[in-house]
DNA sequence: TTGACATATTCCCATATGGGAATGTAATCT
DNA sequence: AGATTACATTCCCATATGGGAATATGTCAA
């Protein structure tokens, strides 16, 4: 089987970097598709890809206004990853007591010097 | 130009539920290839395929033991992912206690009934 | 209705997988 | 050296993009 669909989960749709670009845009106000291209310079059938596979996983909410659609960020769904990522958190915090302390020791031995 | 690849960073690598398994799995102890295919129930080629993306992008780090290549997450690289995520944090926050503030009044009109 | 504006969708295409099978390579054992 | 163990890599293939261009759809204004 080929690789997974973006449309797949909210991990997968976060891995491009225009949707990340898209999805803190879109964190505090509610844009149109129109808006959103010029803020990112992305041409208007891209951004609205974009915004189908990022509505398809939940992370952004659609409202129509006349003529203009306008998109926000649904953070909510953002959570699961934030929570994935919290599980190793404890670890990078050892690593860099490991290397703070590395660093001390060496600190230390210049001191000798 | 077609998608990016999953090498280019952290957060396309970890897109695939099998390389967050592997991850996960890699915390807190190393392992070689042989035992998280074992753990994971996945052929060891696919192993060494998703080995060979995590460590591209600083995932993994390798240590070679007798025949072995023990392999153990490095845990600083998910960090990015951990802040770029915190940044909604507050939002949904506000969802949140939008619910609950939804919850209960809707508690307060039972109550009346 | 016609025209303009805002989006969405479809086509075409080069590229990137991810899985399975088979094969290549490095290190250890006898 | 020859056999075995532990991995890495390569082939083949079906599928999934993502970008650009062109087109379809929906809404509002005159």
């Amino acid at each position: 089987m080929p690789r997974a669909a973006t449309t797949s989960d909210a991990f997968n749709a976060v891995g491009d970097p225009c949707r990340r670009a898209i999805l803190s845009l879109l964190a505090s106000d509610e844009q149109g598709v129109t808006a959103i291209g010029a803020n990112l310079g992305l041409e208007q059938p891209s951004v609205s890809k974009h915004l189908r596979v990022l509505k398809d996983v939940g992370l952004v909410r659609v409202r129509r206004d006349g003529r203009q659609m306008l998109y926000r960020t649904n953070a909510e769904v953002i959570k699961p990853i934030h929570e994935w990522t919290s599980k190793f958190e404890r670890f990078w915090q050892h690593q860099l007591k490991r290397i703070k302390e590395r660093a001390e020791s060496q600190t230390v031995l210049q001191d000798k010097e």
